[in-house]
Order: structure tokens, then C-alpha cells, then sequence
DNA sequence: AGCATTTATGGTATCGATGTCATTCGGATC
DNA sequence: GATCCGAATGACATCGATACCATAAATGCT
């Protein structure tokens, strides 16, 4: 309601007989302040409770502090650790990060980002490398540093911090049909222009092709449903698809699910499925047995990202960085 | 750097021929402008690509519209349904939050609350009742609403939503041991002054000598410890504690972990050794056999709260609320 | 001593919006 | 046509800090 808080500078530069522009350079630690000055205005400020108002510096001096960091979703654990990593790598610096969630969907995206750039952050980090034209002039009008992540782009807006999911999927692939499987069955999160789900499908597709074979069967499976219900429906999915030896799923979530319903009816993973997964979440380590997956670097490019954004911010570089983090295949128990 | 965009209401003044208050007002739906001027200025707003300053309309109107959160930690599943359910409510209302981390420590809170307090927050919603003298200072000079989750106390800073932690543990114990258990050893995080893990092992010790039991044992588990790391040092702990029937783990990470670990040790659960949590996150019920333990109604503590500070802050409400969400006891597989 | 620098401080405008109060305008009323 | 009233608009001050430029005091140097 009212966010007042009885102290301002000028109240402190009364007490103190000097001007606010004294105690605000005092008081920020600039040069250019006498050691005896700075001591009896630090103390002054502290006895009165003095707390910036860093809506009037921003206001000011265009500076906010604040970081736009947009994820599809910070529900489950895929991008938490983009987010951690981010938040503790520009923490240290000074800055603080609001989050927006795009809910997977670009129109959703431009909504978020517009309500984000009226609180003109420093900087936006953006998962994802498709946005509409419209957030595209708004990330460029902005005049910020800009690094999208999670993906890779000839085009980027700005700088890149990502990984080809296309490769990466395309590369597990051609592992996974090198272990011997050969009758893969696709289980995937809603696919749209250009997304990661549809990226990684496209690289499993490719693989597939390349070495002559043809899919057993595809299912999707809508973003909000949890890992067991998803479980479930894909339980039922390969025991309906016959002959699927190994179910590619293009999202972590949904591979746990499908290894914990499929073991609890009584199936032996991999022997009699295997299922991989797609990011590496911990929750892959804990289920019996764990899972065989693609471990994607969340917070190496969190932290990346945040780097960039930074080192522009600080004027040590000019943006127009691309970073691809790669990935790692990590072979468990589930294929 | 330069959060600037080009475009200011005095821009859109000038190109519409009225004055900045005219499209102040137009813009943001107030009455008292007229239909035709309202609709030139909305459309030259558009096609000038304005996006409102909301750090100026923060330090005019002393409304920042941003809500404060301050939770232990965002890594891990713990808080996050909490933190996502005040994030939604909110965002309904126009709202954004910012989150702090206090990392289980009031002194870091306190810095942490500090930080945040210079963006003026209109409200502030923070995990724990026990704060420094300071932040309870601080928090009071605000003027804002204030909501304490996931605790109750009888001498709340302004509202509180919460459960007695204390009373679930002991009520949880006293169940456990009307189950047949005699045998416990306490698995716990840190324990400091009134925190949360310390009034968990309090209730449960509570219940033990009630019912004229004693510990057989104990174990400090660090917070940075991940799930299964936790879960090897426990059950090195359980083998090497001669007879414990029931290990009562005071969070619901170590308390995965541990389960994980003795089943692939080879034990028996809950034949060999029961094993109960506490908060029953997500993960719980994908291991097997599925975690027996108290369910926390995180999301629904985040509701509530988010519910109490947009309604004071609409004036339909004033403050001092107290509401007990409870706790439910949840068995499943493990106890 | 005289002058150039550096150090320390202050005055004033400004960031971009909104609160407050004043003013203008159009039409209804008599 | 004069008066009144509410609808529509505007002028101006202000939120709390910082940028920018000016100035005074202290120091260095020849």
C-alpha cells in the first residue's frame, strides 16, 4: 500500500549539515568524500534506519539492477537449475533477478516480456530461440543485453548460450540404435514450430531415417500433466504399440514417469523396454532403475548467461556471443 | 546498460495534442477521458511502440506492485510449490514477486530482507516466525502487509499462515508408534534456535517420552547435501545403530535418499526398517516403495498468504489474520 | 608567493510518471 | 441568454535519488 519508509536521504543530510548529493556519494562508497564526513554519515544513516530507495536511483541514474529471466515454466525441476545458477552468479554481482514464465507458448512469451520491460531490467535472459516478431523489436528497442538459452540460432537476438537439441537428439539416437534397439516408439511434450520438443523429435526422425528405420508410434503428452499420470498413459501407449523396444521420450519428466509405471506393472527395464529420457533431472537418479538420458547443461548456461550479461553490463564486451554448452549422453539403467 | 526506451508519455502527448496527464489517464483506463481521445492516444501509444515506465509510476504513486518472498532455499522441491501458487495468485492481481533465499539463516535473511526492502516492496511474504530484531524492526517500519508462512506463532509480525510443525511431528510420532514402532532414530537438517527442523525434532521427542520411549539415535544431515548423498551417510548410520526399527527424517529429501539407498543396499523396507518424511514432495511417490510421511500444504500456504496480502493491500482487509493450514499424514509404502 | 591540481562539497536539473487542484467546455435548465 | 453542472482536460508540484557542472578548500610545484 504504501511502501514509505520515513527516511530519505535528505533527512540524513540535515542531520549531518551536508548536502543529499554528499550522503548519497558517501553513502554508495564513491571517492571524493572526506574519511571523517563518510563516518558520521554512515553512522547518522544507520541510527535513523536509513533505506535506499532504489526506485528513485533507478529512476534516476537508468540503472535497475534487475535481470528478466523468462522460462517456460519454473514448476519442476528442468529449468530450476538455469534459474539457481543465474540467480547466484548475478547475486554476486549486485543484481536480482524477476522471473516471467512463458508457459511454452510465444504469444504467452510477448505477454510476459512486455509486463517485465515496464520494470526496464538491465538485462533479459530468455529461454529459447523462437519468439514473435514483435518480442523480437521489443528485446531489440530495449537497448539491453539480451542472451537467449537453451537452444542454439543462426539468429540470434542477441548472444546464445544453448546446445543443438536437434544433434542431441539426432546423436542419442544413432547411440541408442548402435546398443542394438531398433523399434523406437516417440513419447513427447506438445510440439510447435521450432520448439525444443519438436527439435528433438526432428533429430530422433533424422537418425532414424539415416539408418533405414521407421517409427513404431509417437504419443504426445500435454504440459501440465505430473509425471505419474503421465506414467500411466504411456504405460498404456507401449503396451498397445506392439514390438516398441525403446521408448524415446523427448522430455525428462515424462521418462520418469513411463520407467516408474512400466516397473511397477511388472515390466523388466530395459530388457523388456527401454526408456530414455531427455535433460537429466535428479529425480532420474533416485527410480530403479535410474535413467539413461541426455544430460543437458542447465546450469553451466545459466551461469553463462549470466556472465554475458554482466561483463556487457560492466563494459568489459559488446554482446554478439554464441556459446553452445553441448550435452552429454548419460548411460544408466533404463536403456 | 541504458534501460531506456525511446518513448515516454510526453512523446505521445505531443503527437496527440493533449497533455501527458490526458494520456496518463487514457492509458491506464481511468474515467473521465473521452472515448474518441482515448482511442487516438491508445492507437498512437501502439504504433509508437510505448511501453510504460513502471519505475517512475513506482516512485510517484509509492506502488511498486512487487511482493517480496523470502523462502530458505528455491533449489530443491521444497518451497516450490509455495513460491509458484503465491506467484500465481498474484500474478492474477497484476503483481510480481521477487524472491529472496535466506539460506536457513536469520542473519542472512536479514541481509537478504535488507536487499529487497530498497525495491519497496507493496508486501512481503516470508517463510519462518523467527526473524532477527532487526527484520522484525524493518518489517515493521514498512507500513506493508507482512505475511509468516509455513509456522504458526502466537506473536506473529502481522499475519500468519502456517502448521504446527512441532504438533505434526508429535502427532506423526504418536501414529507411527501406534503402528508398532518402538525403535527410532531421528534423521534431521540443522538445527537451530525455534527453526523448523528443531520444533520437528521437538514434537517427535515430545511423543517418544509420552510414551515413555527413548531415542536410539541421531543425525545432522548439512543442507547443501543433494538426495542421495544424504541417503548413503544414513544408511551407513541405520546399519551401524544396532536395532532402529523407524528412522524419522524431519525433511522429506534425506528422507528419499535414505530410502533409496538401504532398498538398493538390500533392505527391506519397511520389514527391515521403516522410514518416514516430511513434506511430501513430488519425488516421494516415485520411489518404491513410496514414501510414508506428513503432508505440508505448501501450495495452499501460498495461496492463502498471497490471498491475505492482496486483500489488505485492496483495502478489504486489515492485517492480524492467523490461519493453521494443518498437515495430513499420508501413508504409503515405507512406514 | 603564485599558480596549477587535486580533493571535497554543493546547486540545480532531471529521470517519467501521477496526485492535486484548477480550468475549460458542452449541454441542460429555466 | 444567463446560469449551472458534470465531463473532460490541463498546469504544476512531487516522488527520492543521481548526473552534471560549478565552486571552494587543500595540496603540490616551481
Amino acid at each position: 500500500m504504501a511502501s514509505k519508509l520515513p527516511v530519505s536521504l535528505k533527512d540524513i543530510a540535515e542531520a549531518a549539515g551536508v548536502s543529499t548529493i554528499t550522503v548519497s556519494r558517501a553513502l554508495r562508497g564513491l571517492p571524493l568524500v572526506k574519511p571523517d564526513t563518510r563516518k558520521q554519515i554512515t553512522e547518522i544513516a544507520n541510527r535513523l534506519g536509513y533505506v535506499p530507495n532504489q526506485v528513485a536511483s533507478s529512476l534516476r541514474s537508468r540503472k535497475t539492477g534487475l535481470i528478466a529471466v523468462i522460462v517456460p515454466t519454473v514448476a519442476g525441476s528442468i529449468f530450476s537449475d538455469t534459474v539457481n545458477s543465474i540467480s547466484n552468479e548475478l547475486g554476486k554481482a549486485g543484481y536480482q533477478i524477476i522471473i516471467g514464465e512463458s508457459s511454452y507458448d510465444i504469444d504467452q512469451e510477448q505477454a510476459v516480456l512486455e509486463a517485465l520491460v515496464q520494470r526496464r531490467p538491465d538485462g533479459v535472459i530468455i529461454a529459447g530461440v523462437n519468439h514473435t516478431r514483435t518480442s523480437r523489436e521489443l528485446l531489440a528497442l530495449m537497448n539491453v543485453p539480451v542472451v537467449e538459452i537453451w537452444d542454439m540460432t543462426d539468429d540470434p537476438v542477441d548472444s546464445v548460450v544453448g546446445f543443438s537439441n536437434r544433434g542431441a537428439a539426432y546423436q542419442f539416437t544413432l547411440a541408442l540404435i548402435e546398443k542394438g534397439y531398433r523399434k523406437f516408439a516417440i513419447a513427447s511434450g506438445p510440439m510447435e514450430h521450432r520448439n525444443r520438443a519438436q527439435q528433438r523429435a526432428v533429430g530422433h526422425c533424422e537418425a532414424l531415417a539415416e539408418k533405414g528405420l521407421s517409427s513404431f508410434g509417437s504419443i504426445v503428452i500435454p504440459h501440465f500433466m505430473g509425471m505419474l499420470s503421465s506414467g500411466e498413459t504411456l504405460l498404456k501407449f507401449v503396451t498397445d504399440t506392439s514390438d516398441v523396444d525403446c521408448l524415446f521420450c523427448t522430455n525428462e519428466l515424462i521418462a520418469i514417469g513411463a520407467t516408474v509405471q512400466c516397473r511397477r506393472a511388472g515390466m523388466r527395464i530395459p530388457d523388456d523396454i527401454a526408456i530414455v529420457g531427455f535433460g537429466n533431472v535428479e529425480a532420474a537418479l533416485i527410480i530403479d532403475p535410474p535413467l539413461t538420458t541426455v544430460t543437458i547443461h542447465g546450469a553451466e548456461m545459466g551461469r553463462e548467461a549470466a556472465r554475458i550479461v554482466f561483463e556487457c553490463l560492466s563494459g568489459k564486451r559488446d554482446g554478439h556471443v554464441s556459446i553452445d554448452v553441448g550435452y552429454t549422453i548419460t548411460w544408466r539403467g533404463t536403456a
